[in-house]
DNA sequence: GATGAATGAGCTTTCATTCAT
DNA sequence: TATGAATGAAAGCTCATTCAT
């Protein structure tokens, strides 16, 4: 279908030229239609990019919803692994959405940095809450600062894989995962141990 | 001095609007100049473009050398701290480099990327073989195996601090910040009391 | 419609102000559209050019063709002559046509000298061909020798007269047709009394 | 000395890429100085060009005149054969001055168009007051239409030459000029014989 | 004599967008 | 649904020219 389509090639577009530098011509040719069809779909430029920016930001959202529900049975320390290797490989197979995600970060259009920002906050609320869930119910003794102590940990360390990603090859990459996990591991067991 | 200006609010435009978004006209604008004396300073956009990048890029790379020569003489793990501390604070003061920064790596200029590419390593490197010098001097007995593991958790850690500076608020930052000094800290010890 | 009259206006203007100096804003405004609009048509200013030499030489070699087809019937040294009034006429109705032919010898597209060679060669070849064949069938016993050299005189009386289109009045241009004429009369007359 | 290097240069530039193509700036680089340093020398980019086209009008003038005297002392087919060799010859060894020449036809600038207009009468009047009193002390008994008629005959096939200059490789323009030295004899010939 | 710095005007071209079909 | 044709606006860039030094 166009509309999917449409935006998929949006993204693509945005993510190797920038806003400015995605041309509703080229995104048109790649589509294998003309210029004045994506108006059918789209009210304009603005509308499209933001319809395929939603997306982007939903499919992360998701896909950190599904790995998280995909391990959700195992061990503490197993899950924390898996949720940071799902975004590592989620990013790395997918990486014109990756880049278009980054670039997201310095759009030229307000109401993108609006919803962006939006996004953020869910997201990490979601996550925060999430991770919670799970610290409490696997040590119950723990208590609220050590929760919120060991989440930011997590934060830091995905966040650093992630713009790792962008910046090493996968040989270090992989290397800085197997640290990360180490990290993990030691993180719970100083829970554990206390 | 023109030449530097331009340089600067090519920057500017740069990080606000993309590099198809930074136009000639409003970075002339913005220096006070006409476009076409843009052109009697660089060949082209690319050029001045180029140009802007390598300050950038140099800027960095100074700052980090700078950073650790006024705390050479502090013990490891205070360097290591003054190093992350130094890392935000001077993205922070010039968020409009820093979103430039983050933009290169999505940058639509071939030349560019690789001359990031070349920066990215040459960064890593110093950064690497510097902190290895920090901890043989430090630790007699350390093995090679250890400082590469210590190295790349600091980098891990760093990059994860860089990224949460472009997605956090400063209150949540400095939390980050604060969790960072004592993962540097056990890190450290763990050195000290094996 | 639009693609053949941009092709005229495009010739005129060319004829007047040389490549350079035919810009895309005059043309688009003697054929009543906008500047972009041109670019619907031809994918820019050197293949609008490209076109229009194209069917320029075309049109030159399409007249050669046309005025001999319609003399064929007549005596040899009729269908010289009106050869030589057929070059002269159609190029004196269309003098924007014709400067504009003079000046692709010395026009700055490499690619446009490149076609005009090919032509030159073609016509070249072509004007040769017809003169013999029509020299032969006049001639039973003429010998190849000497249908070459009437064939080089015929053309250099016919670019003598092509050039002073250019550079004398018509009075004068009509008694240099006038001698012409009496040329090639005697011209004819040598093979017959020989 | 530089007035003279810029008007070569200027001529050069001319004949390759037209009024509109010849650029102050390369011109300037051409020569080895800076492009406001021009206008030490010249008013503007139309003063320089008249300068450079009298100089190049004037050239072919001299040429034509000191090609006459040289051979005054011979046979009058002589004079007229070694005219014609002198016309090729001269613009063979400076093509560019050529094409220049053939260029002016076209020129955008009407003061040229002008002073080119002027000139090719002054020249016709020249060439044409020439011939007449060399055929005049040749033949005693020439009458005027004679005259005329020949120096009009002369005038064609030294256009013919000329334009197959421009058009015609050397081997062609090689045997078009025996068949105009023949064409030469002839001429003179029925005078003689008349 | 020469030029560094600057600029108004204008160039070719691209862009997002419109609208009748 | 889709597009051929068109365009206003603006892009990057070049040009001839000026002028203080």
């Amino acid at each position: 279908m166009n509309r999917e389509k449409l935006i998929d090639v949006a993204l693509k577009h945005y993510s190797k030229y920038g806003y400015n530098g995605a041309t509703m011509r080229k995104i048109a040719d790649d589509v294998g239609i003309k210029p004045a069809s994506i108006y059918f779909f789209y009210d304009n430029k603005e509308a499209l990019f933001i319809a395929a920016f939603k997306k982007l930001l939903d499919n992360h959202l998701n896909m950190m919803k599904n790995t998280l529900d995909q391990h959700r049975e195992k061990s503490i320390d197993q899950i924390f692994i898996a949720l940071l290797r799902g975004i590592i490989k989620h990013h790395k197979e997918d990486m014109a959405a990756t880049t278009a995600y980054i670039s997201l970060v310095t759009a030229p259009i307000p109401e993108i940095k609006t919803y962006l920002q939006t996004h953020m906050n869910t997201f990490s609320e979601w996550l925060n809450s999430e991770l919670s869930g799970l610290l409490t119910e696997s040590f119950d003794d723990i208590n609220k600062n050590d929760i919120h102590k060991i989440v930011q940990q997590f934060n830091i360390v995905g966040n650093g894989l992630f713009w790792g990603l962008n910046v090493y090859n996968d040989e270090v990459l992989e290397q800085q995962m197997t640290i990360a996990e180490h990290f993990i591991y030691t993180m719970i067991n100083n829970i554990t141990t206390k």
